[in-house]
DNA sequence: CTTTAACCCGACTGAACCACTATGCTTGTT
DNA sequence: AACAAGCATAGTGGTTCAGTCGGGTTAAAG
């Protein structure tokens, strides 16, 4: 289960990115049309900030804008920096490797073997696939179910 | 991540669908060997039993053992069992579906299309992939790596 | 028939994490 | 100077994790 902070950070990010000319935005405003508590989305675009995602204006006219393209934002990079590692077990994480310290022989750890091919099919979709995916997505597509 | 409860669920189905013959293992036997905290094991055994999945015989020469075939148990039932869903927005899950309160039209939801790709893409894993497999795996092939 | 060795079961605990909320501060525009 | 926007830290109530504790109950051996 990804966290609802992710999911709001996400859904803010989206609502950024679908801005025409990468005007910004208030938090407020934010909050608003995506039903995200003002404070806590505050404290998320913060975050989004120090990383470098976003970048924010004080004063009247101000508000939170894309810093860089929707192509270039992965799904994953997103979960990653809110939820932390993707992968099942830390010892299958590229990013922040940690042993397992019970299964003394890594490779011949059965349980690994399983669970490094989930970490690799979900990294297959949640690092190719970008904001400018889904954004995409809802304009040209119709819904699957009628 | 799945919990450290789940991967003592596995790793102790494993040591037990290993057994010759199917005969009963020790909770202390299982504990020992698989490096796995006595007490927390016993109440993991006792959720798997609950669950059908092992039998226990009491008093002298007594323990633990399988109840159905490793090739019937697949990796999804156990973590599923203790850990819960699979699926990373509780609207995905096939088992124990709840709407995500925030999101209005479920099927027009952006997030929702891309974390579907990963829970299919789970499942057909760990949905396919059972004890026996593993079992077999580790006496076949040699490691990966020398 | 009593002891012993096994499983059975509920309660508890300390630490961490989640999803927020509160409060004040800084900074840029008007 | 006033106001409005973001910046930042601290706190909070609830839940989960990863066990631990202390006692049951049951079956076989002596």
């Amino acid at each position: 289960m990804i966290s609802q902070k992710s999911k709001y950070a996400l859904r803010a990010l989206l609502a950024l990115a679908a801005r025409p000319g990468g005007e910004p935005m208030l938090i407020s405003d934010i909050a608003e049309q995506e039903v995200i508590p003002r404070k806590f989305l505050e404290q998320i675009l913060l975050d989004l900030k120090r990383a470098g995602l976003v970048a924010s204006r004080r004063g009247k006219a101000g508000g939170y804008l894309m810093l860089r393209r929707a192509e270039t934002v992965t799904f994953g990079e997103v979960l990653r920096l809110i939820d932390g590692p993707l992968a099942p077990l830390p010892c299958l994480s590229k990013m922040a490797y940690r042993r397992c310290g019970d299964c003394a022989n890594e490779n011949a750890c059965k349980l690994r073997k399983v669970f490094a091919r989930v970490a690799d099919a979900t990294r297959d979709i949640l690092d190719t696939t970008t904001l400018a995916d889904v954004l995409q997505a809802g304009v040209t597509s119709l819904p699957v179910e009628i």
